[in-house]
DNA sequence: CGGTGCGTTGACATTTCTCAACTGTTGTGG
DNA sequence: CCACAACAGTTGAGAAATGTCAACGCACCG
């Protein structure tokens, strides 16, 4: 976790993300006093369930994972993080306790805002509030979501109702997406053990569903894909 | 869902919810002004998923129950919501549209603070942003938790999880804990059938882990269900 | 008294996990 | 430059868990 030294941007970025949309520059001025820029490299910790939580995070680039470690040493992951995202805001102004633990999935820059200094501000400009509850508010859709894909049965409709949600972008007639997470992080994601993941894909690649190359998938017959995603039933 | 006649401690209910905690009495009855209050029987709807969201609720007594229905007619349980709660905030802050549908599980009376007014006085009145804020936290904890549990691989270890964070009472020197929903519903928020509930107490039941008298449940053994909570094996 | 809905129990089919071995790639150190 | 270790991903075989379908008891309510 090393310091970075910080961009030029930094409020640039800062403005960027939901939080602070519609912020006058004085009050992101004084929001980006309050960071400082870390690099994290693939398996680093940034901090671990427990702990005090003295700061709230943004992603700037790379993918950082938020996770549970279950008792019996089972990695329960709660989400992946990309860039122009935030995490553990709820953390700092609900229980000053982090309810998880966050670690780079791959090399990983992140904007570390001090949370004391910024629940001084906090109290003091009430605007802030109204652009963080519509952030919190974006927030929980994305829980929403992430429930909604937990409570699917099958291994099959949640993989693909996860790959139909992905960004797709066209290239020779075909939808292809691209994996944000290595196959392993993303069977976790979707609480599933890589081994289903795998097999689950080679049965599709040879129904003719999707073409596998690495971590990027072309979807050669989204209505199958559709129906799986809806069905209760297995990758069939 | 027939409009009920108001109650005399409106602003007292409101003053309760964890939304307007430390909120000024005059802003209170302001809020309290937006108010209608409904009874809602068994099964009636209050919202659908997709409709345009013009309020948000809080719980006066009852059980509401919020959850999506899938493409193949399952149903997916959200939450449930007790006295106390409050629920469809983030839509109103964040879409306009209802992403979930609500249906009361028990006999309720909801307060529906109408959305158009509250976003205006929102609006003027920054002190409401901090309060939301920090309540809205609280409901991303909760969705958090039941990823949490939604991420335990077994059925077994989910009951058990959900059973020891049930408020709990002492009768006769055991725990004794009350589910605050029948066993059908109870098994839609674990993501389970009714017929593998049943049986995980069945077999609990015989081991003298539990004794099951409708919905109250003497926890007999709790060290041995705090090793299934945090165990990845089944029932046994 | 008959209906309706919840909860239980049984038999069975199916999916997914587990354990294990093997491949391919990457990166390190001799 | 090569050998080796480490790790992601794949594939196979068997076991175990949960879902499905079906029937039944039981309460509650008209």
């Amino acid at each position: 976790m090393k310091p970075a030294r910080p961009t030029a941007d930094l409020a640039g970025a800062l403005a960027a993300l939901p939080h602070f949309q519609e912020l006058p520059p004085e009050l992101l001025a004084r929001v980006a006093a309050m960071c400082r820029e870390l690099e994290l490299q693939p398996g680093e910790l940034l901090f671990h369930a427990g702990q005090r939580c003295d700061a709230f995070f943004a992603v700037r680039a790379g993918l950082v994972k938020v996770f549970r470690t279950a008792p019996d040493g089972r990695e329960q992951v709660v989400h992946h993080i990309g860039p122009g995202h935030t995490f553990a805001e709820a953390a700092l102004f609900h229980h000053g306790i982090f309810p998880a633990s966050a670690t780079a999935v791959e090399p990983s820059r992140v904007i570390r805002v001090d949370g004391a200094l910024f629940l001084r501000l906090f109290a003091e400009e009430r605007g802030l509030g109204a652009s963080m509850v519509s952030s919190l508010c974006g927030w929980l859709h994305v829980l929403l979501d992430r429930i909604e894909v937990l409570t699917l049965i099958s291994a099959g409709s949640r993989l693909a109702t996860y790959l139909l949600r992905l960004p797709a972008h066209e290239a020779g007639g075909t939808l292809v997406v691209e994996l944000p997470l290595p196959k392993k992080d993303l069977a976790a994601e979707l609480s599933i053990t890589p081994e289903t993941l795998s097999r689950l894909l080679a049965r599709w690649r040879e129904r003719g569903l999707v073409r596998v190359d690495g971590r990027s998938l072309a979807l050669l017959d989204v209505r199958t894909l559709q129906a799986l995603a809806e069905s209760s039933a297995a990758g069939e």
